[in-house]
DNA sequence: AGATCAACCAAGCAAGCGCTAGTGTAAACC
DNA sequence: GGTTTACACTAGCGCTTGCTTGGTTGATCT
């Protein structure tokens, strides 16, 4: 069994799975139908992964991941200030999530289906992104921008941008820098920002 | 078989699978499982609901009734003003999440195992209670109190507020009225609302 | 030319699934 | 006092599930 690399061919299987999991639900996506989406008959399925979780985890991971290397890219290109970093953390969340949508979504409504060992590993993933929220929250804290106990703050940030998994339509005429901007115009004090960007400095 | 009616033992029954539901998820928690947790045989089961799928209707519909019951009532006993108005929307709303939170849980992770029926009957339920946070958002926008896109305001504040579910602890020092005057605080205008509570007038 | 190996397939097993059929029984009703 | 009703039981049907087994293929390497 080709279980452990991370060939192309296991990629592509796993960005399929992701579709399928979104459509129909983890526990509802059968191995065969999984198997017809790759094109291949459903005993193949196990030579690319062990069992049906290790399918899951890898769709999870696969997004995780690709959420935690935007976030750190953007922090490093941004500007030093407190509202640009904020800006850019906004940007960056919402960009992923417009990119790996599926991989997202599975990892906000299956995560319980992980078997402890996924977990504990995927966990370790999520809390290196969401420390790096915190992080900048903290500096927005300390620069007066937003006001307010430092973890709610941060819960309802994360909420306020996972919750747009189930609203925004890529389609529409929304960009995910809008909603960024909107986010952080609602959550700082500075009330009015005017409708010239005020992100340089 | 007793299918139509609203007895007290389906009512308990009810609530029993809105636990298991949660524990397990809708899929993975099985008839017979519903059925030991009732303390009767699997067979027994369908004497009270049709079938599985309402019994996941009557969960959703029994904490979306709740939740629609409490805001209503919270937006009578409050005064007139658009601040109280949204501080009782945000109570009313985190007090149903911690009385009924498994069947609010249920509703957020479970609702596309719905059939075309129940969802069509259900989301006019959720309609109606989303229509009147935008009513009130509509009041703190007109008052001034917040400032932002209607459409985007709204989901963000839902998005904060459902994603309580993941991370409240009752047992823990915070009540759900410090939470939904942290979250106004956050999105007002009114920078620095001093400790003791503005609540009146 | 022979060996290796990832990638696939056909067939099927054991377990578990939702749900039905038919029956028993105690209380409620006429 | 006979009939109805509510609620529970036993037994099991027909089907689907995740996964295994044993074998084939074609490309690559030595």
């Amino acid at each position: 069994m080709n279980v452990v690399n991370e060939s192309p061919r296991r990629k592509e299987l796993t960005r399929l799975a992701a579709q399928l999991f979104v459509q129909e639900g983890f526990d509802r996506t059968t191995v065969r139908m999984l198997a017809q989406e790759m094109g291949i008959k459903s005993g193949s399925l196990f030579h690319h992964f062990r069992d049906k979780q290790e399918i899951l985890a890898a769709v999870i991971e696969e997004g995780t991941q690709n959420a935690l290397a935007l976030a750190r890219q953007a922090l490093e290109e941004c500007g030093d200030s407190a509202g640009e970093r904020l800006h850019a953390m906004a940007r960056a969340h919402l960009q992923t999530l417009l990119t790996d949508r599926n991989a997202h979504v599975v990892a906000l409504y299956e995560w319980r289906r992980l078997d402890a060992a996924s977990r504990d590993h995927l966990s370790h993933l999520r809390d290196a992104y969401e420390e790096l929220w915190e992080q900048v929250i903290d500096e927005a804290l300390a620069a007066g921008l937003i006001h307010g106990d430092r973890f709610l703050v941060s819960r309802f940030v994360m909420g306020a941008l996972n919750w747009t998994v189930r609203w925004y339509d890529p389609e529409g005429a929304r960009k995910p820098e809008d909603l960024a901007h909107e986010l952080v115009a609602m959550i700082t004090t500075s009330a009015h920002t005017p409708p010239g960007l005020s992100t340089k400095v």
